[in-house]
DNA sequence: TTTAGCACTCAACAGACAAGAGTGCTAACA
DNA sequence: TGTTAGCACTCTTGTCTGTTGAGTGCTAAA
């Protein structure tokens, strides 16, 4: 167990490397108005924290650094509550503000304000769609050959696809199709529309149109096929401005890992909700254990869930950054539910 | 003029500098099998290089590097036509082999594989929409209160937007409006679509809705208020491959320039149709000025025009870089053309 | 228990030096 | 007259050395 003065340094220790990111030694420390021993006293204290795996030090005769196990004692116990300027807090208001009616929209610009405001990089997963319920679907024919299926969510979520009409089909036959889809499938949740079609809808199309099979292949494949989840991401140079990084094969192992959306959309999806920090090899990824990753869950209506994400330095301004998405998260959700009342 | 031997001696020397990156000195020009003289007479050719502006020393005693008047001359004189291997034409082929029917997976996938053919980073402009024609227009309503507007195109092109319906309209108003529309606006371009409407449409639509003057400036907010051109860019990161981006500032004020896409996009459109290379100080923008960026056009239909573009150090492998962008970029005019031919 | 003092360690910096690559110039050669 | 061999010179790069300063650990005194 630490004594009140070991976390009293400990604290100071990590605080102050997260303000300089110069290791910090016991002539400092002890020169802070909260600290009234002199630097010997420290340089005890130091030794024992040291000893018990909570900083370490660059070589023999440096200051400390935070270890992971410092910055995971510090994000567990001894984050002091922070305070948000009326600056920040006005910034954030102003951004949502506006009236914004598309998930896409909204999610766009808190992934903007959240770099922006942190000076690290934002990553915001955007809502899965599958408890999203299917309004209406559509078919507008292009040429005699080809056609674009629109599919529109209750949430506004726009799919479209091209498409090419196989020639056994009649366009009235398309139509037939469309109509029934919309009449028997509407309210339905995009990710039931699967099942749903094999199971209720499938007998009634067949009876209804010629080349069933065909027609419906290709609108499956038109608008199932795919729901990738998008990515948004914000301030992805402001990782270069991290004194961390200032070594370029870092930079490209983290630049090379997020364009690889498949992995990181894998990576968010598995939180659960609430705020998480990961901090350096806590991450599995290889080229995120020099970085932490802050991860908070927005709802949509019921139990909707996406994922907004910080991805900086281990040495991060923890207490700041977990207020400013705790803020931002809550205000994503309410603006959603505020679409869902009107429903 | 430059005789025969300087030609050689400045297309040797540009060809070895592209490979590797470091000055070349006289000594390993002279080995080089198509050069027949010794170290010292190239070293005189050099020196008559060098007073004409062609090539540069980095310092008084080391080897020659080219100029951007020289990589300049290089481009314009000494491009030798360039072959493809089997390997980059059939990765070209295959990209463009199965059936895309939207722009944007096209261009992404345009975009995609050249970057990956040239390790630079591309930037493809997607296309003007403006020429393209109103095929449909649509408005689902989502709660009492709003409803997402839909616009589709002859190319398949899909825009959407929610917008909040104002209270003293008429759910049926806005229905017979979206009617009216669709009637006098099927085929118009969307580039007419603002006086189109306010020519022609305007009357019969007041004479047809109560409220016109409020439904219609939603529904125009909702769609005519912006169409950005969209940017696709490939290979960001290997820009962080080069060796002459070493340098984190470089780096950084480049990234930075990427991520103002408004004036990307105003860079790209002022070219004209064709290929053009910009080496260095020929580009405008601070950022690029130790860039070569090199523009190619595509066209789509008649004579809609995007481009494609690529951005690397001036220490370019022009002659491949060229000759693969205008395979490229025929590729992605034949594409769109099959498109129209059957409407 | 705390602190002053001191010897020790190590990174960072600067200067010195050698090696190597490449040049310019001169003089000799075809 | 054009070409080339030879040589002195220049500049970068890497290595080594010594110095400085920040910071530590330990000991002994308060």
């Amino acid at each position: 167990m630490l004594t009140e003065r070991q976390l009293l340094v400990l604290q100071v220790i990590i605080d102050e490397f997260i303000q300089t990111a110069q290791p910090v030694g016991s002539r400092s420390i002890s020169k802070k108005g909260e600290v009234t021993f002199s630097s010997a006293t420290i340089r005890n204290e130091m030794a024992d924290l040291e000893e018990m795996g909570l900083i370490e030090k660059t070589h023999s005769s440096s200051g400390r650094v935070p270890s992971e196990k410092g910055y995971r004692f510090y994000v567990d116990h001894l984050l002091s509550p922070f305070r948000l300027s009326n600056k920040e807090i006005h910034s954030i208001q102003e951004t949502f503000r506006d009236q914004m009616l598309e998930f896409e929209r909204v999610v766009q610009k808190s992934a903007g304000i959240l770099s922006d405001l942190t000076n690290y990089t934002s990553i915001i997963l955007g809502p899965e769609v599958f408890e999203t319920k299917l309004k209406q679907l559509q078919i507008v024919p292009l040429t005699p050959q080809t056609a674009v299926a629109i599919l529109v969510t209750n949430t506004g979520h726009v799919e479209h696809r091209a498409f090419n009409i196989p020639q056994e089909i009649e366009a009235n036959d398309l139509e037939k199709m469309v109509n029934i889809l919309n009449d028997r499938l509407y309210g339905v949740p995009l990710v039931q529309l699967h099942e749903k079609i094999f199971n209720e809808v499938g007998d009634l199309l067949k009876t209804h149109t010629r080349n069933y099979e065909q027609a419906f292949q290709y609108l499956q494949a038109a608008l199932l096929n795919e729901q990738p989840a998008k990515l948004y991401v914000g301030g992805k140079t402001n990782i270069l401005m991290q004194p961390e990084f200032k070594d370029l094969e870092k930079v490209r192992s983290l630049y090379a890992m997020m364009e690889k959306e498949s992995e990181i959309v894998h990576l968010l999806r598995s939180e659960h909700p609430g705020i998480h920090v990961k901090i350096g090899h806590e991450n599995e990824v290889d080229a995120m254990q020099d970085c932490s990753l802050i991860t908070a869950s927005y709802a949509l209506g019921d139990d909707q869930i996406g994922t907004i994400a910080l991805l900086g330095p281990t040495r991060m301004e923890y207490n700041r950054v977990i207020k400013l998405m705790n803020v931002l998260s809550s205000e994503m959700t309410d603006t959603f539910k505020s679409w869902y009342q009107g429903e």
